[in-house]
DNA sequence: CCATTTATGGAATGTTCATTCCATAATGGC
DNA sequence: GCCATTATGGAATGAACATTCCATAAATGG
């Protein structure tokens, strides 16, 4: 009936996430965008809508691959455990030479501070899912008695994202997968 | 013989400093910048260069005072002691509600990658000058016997790094005053 | 009080950006 | 093989940006 769609939806949003993860939302223009993506700007706009919604669009799916992660590091581990192999698989996520810059999470929270409320607001409640999984375990870990007695759940849940916020800027910042995983051991 | 100079230097500096530090380089345009200063363009020009040298010596401004800040404290302190009270600094100035995001430094660390390749290692530097002063402190500790016998001097200085590159950041994306102060105490 | 000199701020400039427009291309149904 | 339909990418558009230009303002020495 009419002309097929050429584009590949999935290899021009992960075209999309590497080059906003490298250079953020601002500093990547369209042009380079499109580049990157393979694609004319007649098709970006049927397919994508804008650049913001294109931005969303990355932002949700690398959410959901976050998430996906987490759950799979759960079924498998509880309490401290869990949490030591959830800092580790941060260490890998966040120090991906040359192809990535810390995490594109933080990253764009930082970005769109006073740049789009609206999604500012909306990626620190999707941050904030990650203070309830850990307060999860780590009162697994106090039920269990593996917790340091003198740390409340509470305390340690703001110590461990102080650090892991940490841990995802300095990476971005010039932090070596080596020295990361030097900090990750408590 | 000429019409003099009638804009106040060091004001304009603040105001540039405070614009800057509430909304980042980028995105603060000129225009913005220009009514927060309260200057016209000629004069800005004749006065400042160009929006990236003004954001040099806002820079160079704020580092000059961090670095005093710090003397202030090691006059007074040693090791842990200084280190305690670094910490407690830290929240105040980063958490100057409405007037301040963050740490400007850091903020700016994170904005020029990729940005101004330039300016960003130099940014990087200043900062890893912190580096250096805590490791001093640090061993101090170690030499008195108030450091954890189980923690190199490296070890603690990596740990601090990422919790305040943490505490930086985690109060820009909104944490209140209040939690920042729970989370700098060991 | 005039001439000279320099500061000033608003108007003009040229560039870059995101987005839209459009002529062309590619398909399936007839 | 031609028609209808929709995808495509490059050219056109208009807004925003940093910077420059310039007529005017404010000062001092003569």
């Amino acid at each position: 009936m009419a002309r097929p769609v050429q584009i590949d939806r999935s290899k021009a949003l992960r075209a999309a996430r590497d080059i906003f993860w490298r250079q953020g939302f601002t500093t990547t223009s369209m042009s380079q965008l499109l580049k990157a993506m393979d694609i004319g700007s007649g098709s970006f706009y049927a397919a994508f809508g804008s650049k913001p919604e294109l931005f969303a669009q990355v932002i949700e799916k690398y959410q959901n691959w976050s998430a996906a992660q987490w759950e799979r590091i759960r079924t498998s581990r509880k309490g401290l455990d869990a949490i030591s192999e959830f800092l580790n698989s941060t260490v890998v996520d966040v120090s991906d030479k040359n192809r990535r810059k810390g995490c594109l999470l933080v990253n764009s929270i930082l970005e769109m501070e006073g740049v789009d409320t609206a999604l500012h607001q909306q990626l620190v409640g999707k941050f904030n899912g990650l203070e309830q999984r850990l307060s999860v375990c780590l009162q697994e870990a106090k039920d269990s008695g593996t917790l340091r007695e003198d740390l409340s759940v509470a305390e340690g849940v703001g110590y461990l994202m102080t650090h892991i916020y940490g841990l995802r800027v300095a990476s971005r910042a010039g932090l070596s997968r080596a020295e990361a995983r030097q900090r990750v051991q408590l």
